[in-house]
DNA sequence: CCGTGTGATGTAACTAGTTTCATGCAACTA
DNA sequence: TAGTTGCATGAAACTAGTTACATCACACGG
C-alpha cells in the first residue's frame, strides 16, 4: 500500500535522491549509474508523483475546462477540440460541468486555481470574472469561450454573423414571416437574435416573432404560440434543436412545405434529416482556446471565428 | 505574479503558518485569530495550493477517466454521470480521451497514476491491465467500463442480454433474414452478436449475416454487401448508427416497409427518427462507475447493467 | 502558595520531489 | 609533482503545505 519513493529507488540503487531524479528527468550522470537507477525503478515499480513535480514546478501541467452543458453537441466539440491539442502538449484535461448552474461557476473556478491548474478555458459568465481576473494576474492564462471580457483571453463566434446568415437564408428561401426561439439571455443569443431582425430588415422582411425559452419542456408550448403567424422557425442556440424540432413535426408540419427550420450548431444527425443549420466550429474553437492556454500571449486576445450556412432543404 | 502562500498569510496576521491552517481546516484556534486569520487570507487573495494538500495526503481527490470516443453518446452520458458523482464528493475529473488508439491507453493510465488520481474510471482494454492492476495494489479503485477482468472492479452492460432483446424483437416484428454490422473484436461486440444469433435461434429464425466494420467510411459498403438477402440490418454498436441509417436511406429503403432497423444506444434524436433501440442506462452506469472508486470496496466488485428494448417502429 | 489541567500557539519534522552548491576523484597540463 | 580542469555525485535547502509535540499562560483545586 505504501508508495514507492523516489527515495527507496534511490537506496535500492545506492545512489542519493538526487542522482535518481537527475537519471530521470536527463541530467548529467555516468551510463552505468543510470542503468543501475532505471534497474532499481523498474523492479520497485516507481510511478513518480506528478504532483510533487507540479508544486515545485509552481504549478500543475492540467488544462482546467468548465463546461455548462455536457450534453450540447457543440461544447462537446470544443471538448475535443481542448483535449486534442493538450494531448499533445502532455497536459491532462480537468473537466467540470455546471449544468447550466450558473452559481456553480465561481467554485468551479476557484477550485481550479487552487488546482494550480496551467490554464483554464471556460463557458462561465459575468458572475466568476473577478476570480478569472485574479487567476490571470497570478499568471494563469484564462480563456473565455462564446463571451468576451476585458482583460481576459476570449474565443468566440461571430455572432451578429450568424444572424445575418440566418436571416439572409431564409430571404433566399422565400420566407416572409419569422419565428425565434432562443435560449437565454446571454451575449451569444442576443447577438445571434440581433443579427437576424438586421438582416431581416436588410432584406425588406418584417421584425421576427421572438420567444426565449430556458427550460426545454417550454418549447413545445413556445412553438405552438409561434405557429399561428409565421413560416420559418429559427432557432438560436443548438441546445433546443432537438425539441423544436419535435415541436414541429409533432403537429404533423412537413419541412419544408409546411414549416421552414433553420438552427445553430451542426449535429451528427443533421444529414439524415435534412435540417439545414449554422454551423459554428467547434472542434476549432477548443483547439484554439487550448492553444492560448498553451502559448500565454502577453496581451488578451480577443479570437473570433466565423459561422457557416449549411443548406439542407429544411427551409426550401 | 508570485503566488501568496500560507506563509505570507501567516506574515500578514502576525502567526505562525501552523495556525493559519488550523483555522483553515478547522482546528482548535481563538476566535479572534481566527478573525485575523481570515481578513489577511482574503486581503492578500490566498489561494491555497491543493496540489500540496494532495500531496501530503498521499493522492488527489481527483478522479481520473479514460475514454476511448468521445463522440460517442454513450461515453458522453457516462461522463456525464460520473461527473455528477464526483462534483457531489468535490472531486475533480481528469479526463483523458484515447481517440480509440488502443496504443495510448497503457500511457493515459500510467499519466493518472503519477497524478495519484483518487480512482481511475477507464474503457481501456487487456493492453493496460497491468498497469491497472498495479494502481488498484497502491490502492486506487480502478473500474472497468464494457468489460471485466480478475481483480479489478467493472460496470458493464448485459451484452448478451441486449443480443437477445434484439432478436426477441427481431422475430416479433416478423423479420425473418437479419445482417449485423458490428464494430470491432471487443467483448461487447462479440456478445452481442452471440445473443442475436442465440436469440435468433431460438426464434427459429436463420442465423445472421454479419459484417465487421472498423472505419465509419467502410460503413457503406459493407451495408450495400449485406443487403442481397436480409430484410432487417442491426446495428450493435452506437458509434456506427448514424453510418448505418445513412447507408440505408442513401440506398432510397424506407423503415420499417423496405427494410427493418435496430441499433444499441439511446440518442436524442432516435425519438424524432422514429429508430428502435437497445438501450443502456449510460449516465447510471456512469454514477456507479464512480460511486465504486469513491467507495473503494475491498473486493472486486462487478456490477451488470440489463438493457431495455425501446421500440419506435423502425423494425415493424 | 504550589501543583495540575487546559486551551492556544509555535517549533520542527514530515510529505516527495528538484536544484544549487560543494566535494571527490581522475585525467591532463605545466 | 603540483595545479587545473571537469565530470559524477551527495548533502542540504527549497517547494507549500500538515501535524505531532513542546511550550506557555492562566485558572482552579488542595
Amino acid at each position: 500500500m505504501k508508495r514507492v519513493t523516489i527515495g527507496d529507488v534511490a537506496a535500492h540503487a545506492g545512489v542519493s535522491t538526487a542522482t535518481v531524479s537527475r537519471v530521470l528527468n536527463g541530467g548529467l550522470v555516468a551510463e552505468s549509474t543510470a542503468a543501475k537507477v532505471w534497474a532499481s525503478a523498474e523492479s520497485l515499480g516507481y510511478s513518480p508523483n506528478a504532483l510533487t513535480k507540479s508544486i515545485f514546478a509552481g504549478r500543475s501541467s492540467t488544462i482546467g475546462v468548465i463546461i455548462r452543458d455536457l450534453s450540447s453537441p457543440f461544447y462537446l466539440d470544443l471538448i475535443r477540440g481542448v483535449d486534442e491539442v493538450a494531448a499533445a502538449n502532455d497536459s491532462p484535461v480537468m473537466l467540470a460541468n455546471t449544468d447550466r448552474r450558473t452559481d456553480r461557476e465561481a467554485a468551479q473556478v476557484r477550485a481550479m486555481d487552487q488546482h494550480r491548474v496551467r490554464g483554464l478555458i471556460t463557458t462561465a459568465d459575468e458572475t466568476a470574472d473577478p476570480q478569472a481576473r485574479r487567476m490571470a494576474a497570478n499568471g494563469t492564462p484564462c480563456v473565455l469561450v462564446a463571451r468576451t471580457a476585458p482583460g481576459l483571453h476570449s474565443v468566440s463566434l461571430d455572432d451578429v454573423a450568424a444572424g445575418l446568415l440566418m436571416a439572409l437564408h431564409l430571404a433566399e428561401c422565400g420566407r416572409s414571416r419569422v419565428g425565434v426561439v432562443s435560449g437565454s439571455h446571454r451575449p451569444t443569443q442576443v447577438n445571434r437574435v440581433q443579427g437576424l431582425r438586421q438582416g431581416l430588415a436588410e432584406s425588406g422582411l418584417p421584425q421576427p416573432e421572438e420567444v426565449l425559452v430556458e427550460n426545454e419542456d417550454e418549447v413545445d408550448g413556445a412553438v405552438g404560440s409561434l405557429l399561428h403567424c409565421v413560416d420559418a422557425v429559427v432557432c438560436t442556440t443548438g441546445r433546443l434543436t432537438v425539441s423544436v424540432h419535435t415541436a414541429l413535426t409533432a403537429r404533423g408540419l412537413k419541412m419544408p412545405d409546411d414549416i421552414g427550420f433553420l438552427t445553430m450548431d451542426e449535429f451528427p444527425w443533421a444529414g439524415a434529416l435534412g435540417i439545414s443549420v449554422v454551423a459554428q466550429p467547434s472542434y476549432e474553437m477548443g483547439r484554439r482556446a487550448a492553444e492560448l492556454v498553451v502559448e500565454e500571449p502577453a496581451v488578451p486576445e480577443r479570437v473570433v471565428f466565423q459561422p457557416t450556412l449549411v443548406a439542407r432543404g429544411s427551409c426550401g
